[in-house]
DNA sequence: GTCTATTTGTTCGTATGTATT
DNA sequence: TAATACATACGAACAAATAGA
């Protein structure tokens, strides 16, 4: 798979730090991303609401959309709209 | 009406330059006026979304949002959270 | 069929930081 | 120093789609 996230700077339990270079929108997709990899969020399943990343990350929902939507990019996820995003099936990671 | 926008520069195509004595907020705001003028943006309808404007013209928010601001002031628009900006129906250019 | 709650989609409001001129 | 312009980040209001009671 081609990285685009750095997933050797950010783990799947790695917290945002506001204070690095790479913004927090960043952090936040590469921390998901590893979650994705790790199995931790499974294909074909549903990743958290936007609401309950803000909940666990405490961050902004437009934080959380930005993150979502590089995943969306990426390939990892599909959004569905009044649904959620679901962790695409024909992943090769 | 009172022109404060230079319309005689900045026809509703006209294209920014970074490079020119005129500010490009300043120079968009002139462009959006020509185009309400010139009946491309109707009365009681929305203007271009922020996200629309930056789409087109390349520019950042805070540039959009200074010349809709000069709008507004010019009693132009109507800006309406949650919605858009509206151009005001009781326009007498 | 209707109502309600949840969730994503879109838009404007505000503040801060950085770089450039 | 001040003005301009970009990017980031948090809030808020409203709309639309979905699902379940």
């Amino acid at each position: 798979m081609d990285w685009t996230v750095p997933n050797d700077r950010y783990g799947p339990d790695t917290e945002l730090d506001p204070e690095a270079a790479d913004p927090v929108w960043y952090q936040l997709a590469a921390i998901l991303t590893a979650r994705i990899v790790a199995g931790r969020y499974k294909r074909g399943r549903v990743i958290p609401s936007e609401n309950q990343v803000i909940g666990e990350f405490g961050v902004a929902r437009s934080t959380v959309r930005k993150a979502v939507k590089l995943l969306v990019e990426k390939g990892l996820v599909r959004t569905v709209h009044g649904r959620g995003s679901y962790v695409r099936e024909d992943l090769d990671v």
